[in-house]
DNA sequence: TGCCAGGCCCTCTTTAGGGCCTT
């Protein structure tokens, strides 16, 4: 079984193009649908936090003060999650966060990125709405902590992923939703997806087939 | 003063506009 590593940033704003900076990074590593790792730490990026992101998120200028340098952050995540693909909660927010923090501190981010938000849009089309707090509750998943602290979010995506992917494999009778599936489902339409599935469950039923004979 | 990004998705669409989602 194929490693995920669920990853979610706490930031000074929503764009590392306006120079907003990572202030928080946690990290839950997922085998065989079990945590098998995780990484936290708050970083400081030498910027100011405001007001109403302190109020958010619970980090202030006072606890960055004392936090490790984000460089020196950004160097041990990556040593963490080395080539494994990754998962965030609207991944587009994060990957943009993860690349830019990584290209400050002068390393490479070739992982791949699945998102979510993109996956529960098309297997929880039901849901009140798709942000984060809203699916766990509405799939029943246990709340780990202070939302809007990385790790607890990291924790929740974590959850919320390993149900889509349950759900996934239950419904559709696949084998396992790898990071690679999960890839394919997000870049189909809703309207396209029961086709999709039905040809990754014909072929793992042949798959099966091949191996039993 | 007020707004700032950006990719995705839906619809009163496709030669566009606006809401969602993240801090």
């Amino acid at each position: 079984m194929s490693c995920i590593a669920v990853i979610d940033f706490e930031t000074t704003g929503i764009s590392p193009a306006l120079g907003d900076r990572a202030t928080e990074v946690a990290i839950v590593l997922l085998e065989a649908g079990q945590v098998v790792g995780r990484f936290q730490s708050l970083m400081n990026a030498g910027v100011q936090v405001p007001a109403f992101v302190t109020q958010l998120t619970g980090i202030s200028n006072s606890m960055l003060a004392q936090a490790p340098a984000a460089e020196r952050v950004m160097r041990d995540a990556a040593r963490f999650v080395g080539d494994t693909p990754m998962v965030a909660h609207n991944a587009a927010f994060d990957r943009k966060f993860w690349q830019a923090e990584l290209a400050l501190a002068d390393l490479p981010a070739p992982q791949p990125f699945v998102c979510t938000v993109l996956l529960a849009r098309r297997l929880v089309p039901n849901a009140p709405n798709h942000r984060l707090g809203t699916l766990v509750d509405f799939l029943h998943l246990p709340r780990t902590g202070r939302a809007h602290r990385a790790m607890a979010d990291a924790e929740m995506a974590a959850a919320l992923l390993q149900q889509l992917r349950q759900d996934l494999c239950q419904r559709w009778q696949l084998a396992q939703a790898d990071h690679a599936l999960l890839r394919r489902v997000q870049a189909c339409s809703r309207l396209a997806l029961p086709a999709l599935l039905a040809r990754e469950a014909a072929a793992c039923s042949a798959k099966v087939a091949e191996i039993e004979r």
